[in-house]
Parts: C-alpha cells; structure tokens; sequence
DNA sequence: GTGGTAGTCAACAGTCGTTGTTATTTAACA
DNA sequence: TGTTAAATAACAACGACTGTTGACTACCAC
C-alpha cells in the first residue's frame, strides 16, 4: 500500500469527496490483486450498487492514478488494466488468452541505458513487457487438434 | 529488409495476390522509416487511391504481418503503429506528442533473464518501452506559461 | 486470348472502449 | 441545518477496429 495509506485514505486526503461509489471502487481495487480491466471493475461495482455508471469507474480510476495510487498499464490487448502492484515489476502477457502476470524484474535495473543519454528524450518510466503464451495456452496449443 | 525480399516479393511468394491496393500500401510502408499509424497510410493511400478502404489497409497490414514482414506495435497511444524496421530495437514514445521513436536496445540482451523459469510461460517477444518527454514538448513544457 | 475460380475489394453497418455534456444529487463543512 | 462546490447517472457521441456481402479481378489452365 502507497504511503501506508488506503486509497480511499488517499482520497480524502487529496480532498476528494468520499462517495459511496469510489469508496465500493477503492474496495474492489483493494481486493483484487491482479490486473482487472475497467470492464471487470464495472461489472463487479454494478453488482453491488446497479446505479453505478461506467463514467464513474473511468473518473475514479483516473483520479486515482492522478494521486498515484494505483496505475493504469496498457499492454496492447483492448482496454487499459488496472495495475494495484506499485512495486517495480514488468509484465508478462499471454498472447493467446490477454492474461497479464508480474514478475518481479525491475525495468529501471534491466533497461537503464547510457546509450539513451545520445538522444533528446527525458526518459520518465521504463516498461518491460514478455510476450507469448501461459502455460494454459500452451498446454491447450501443445494438443493435436483432433478429439 | 528482411530475407532480402521487398514486401510485395513476400506478398507474392505467400500466394497471396498483387493487387494495385496491396502494391501501394506496401510501397508507403517502404518509403516510410517512421512508424505511421494506419490512419497515416490510409490517408497517404486514399491520397493516390481514393477508393482505397480502410479496412482493406488494414487487411493488408495484418497479412504483412503475419508473414513476419512487418510488425505492428502498440505503444498506448490508441491505436496501433506499423514498425518497418524489424532489427531488434526498443521504443521512446512521448507521452505529450505520441511520437515514437527507435533506440538500438536489443530487448532480447536487456530482458533476458533467469527468472522468467520460474515461470510456467513461454516468452516469445520481448519489449521495452522508454517513456517521457521528446526533446520538443520537454521544451515547451520548460517555458512559462506567460507571452 | 479466353474462361473459370478463388481470392480480394469497397461499402457500410456494427462493436468496443472511452469521453463529453448536463441536469440532478450529495458530501463536506460552516 | 443550510450552503455550495463537487460528483453522479444518463445518454449521446467519438475513434479505432471488424464482420458481412455482393461485385470485381488477378491468376492459372487451356
């Protein structure tokens, strides 16, 4: 956790209202530890709270990352996801199924490169991200087609 | 180029057949060393061709790149890009303009690591993503606010 | 050159993820 | 409790992309 500090804590203290909404979308976020699309977080909010519009869960999840409280990764598969793990990791993703892992890998160990100072660009953050297929998906590819 | 051929060589030696559509989209992809999104190729098309459909770019583009002649790359700048160079390299994408641009950073020497074993998944790509400021919006970003 | 055919195309509507607008409601604080 | 700025639901709209379909054409055999 952040600063040691909830993300609805994190809101208040950004002087933030503590709405019935964004304390059920911080909850959802809290106890999902993987890396849920905006879709995903809609539909459990609605089961909750079926007035919840799907505005809302984009507003939150935007604020939210504004404060740096949870992050809002893109790795190419349809829709962004929302990452709760601050810590430095890099992802794997599953080209077959969009599953999306950590792994612990610290992109600004693995990817902190002299040859970047040449170019005119202010590196902010460094991505890593491995391509290819789970072990569910390769197992299910590894099969003959027949059966 | 990869295998030494030209992309409509590719095209042809994979059965499929030399329209005037796919001649052209493969000749701007050639004559284009930048990674144009594909509405850039098809405005560049329609500008030559104004029948050209979209989704026969797009079409076109998918085919390139299942025959590995191309790679189409998404760096979450909505929607994808068409990388011409295939050399391994990695990427500076510019979070204020959306430009991106080449490094000579082989993701394979710089994330390739052991304990990616410990995972139960096949990695078959490896992608490295700088993210910041290109020289040009870091400037402006630098300048007052004033004037 | 001609004809047959599989492959390809343009057109267009539809899907998906995301955002803008606005009238209404509400959390926070005096 | 009243006030007010902020947040919400509803809904239409957007950009990127895809499915469908009937018309067209590159290619091959002759």
């Amino acid at each position: 956790m952040p600063h040691g500090q909830s993300l609805v804590e994190q809101l208040r203290d950004n002087g933030l209202k503590l709405t019935p909404q964004r304390h059920l979308i911080c909850q959802l976020i809290e106890n999902n530890h993987d890396h849920p699309t905006v879709d995903d977080l809609y539909e459990q909010a609605t089961a909750v709270m079926p007035s919840m519009s799907l505005k809302t869960v984009y507003t939150t999840l935007y604020e939210l990352a504004g404060l740096g409280a949870i992050r809002l990764v893109n790795v190419g598969t349809g829709g962004f996801r929302v990452e709760c793990n601050l810590s430095p990791h890099s992802h794997l993703v599953c080209r077959s199924c969009g599953k999306v892992m950590d792994v612990p890998v610290d992109p600004a160990e693995h990817a902190d490169l002299s040859v970047l100072k040449e170019y005119d660009f202010e590196v902010e953050q460094r991505e890593i991200i491995f391509r290819g297929l789970c072990g569910e998906c390769a197992g299910r590819a590894g099969e003959g087609p027949g059966a």
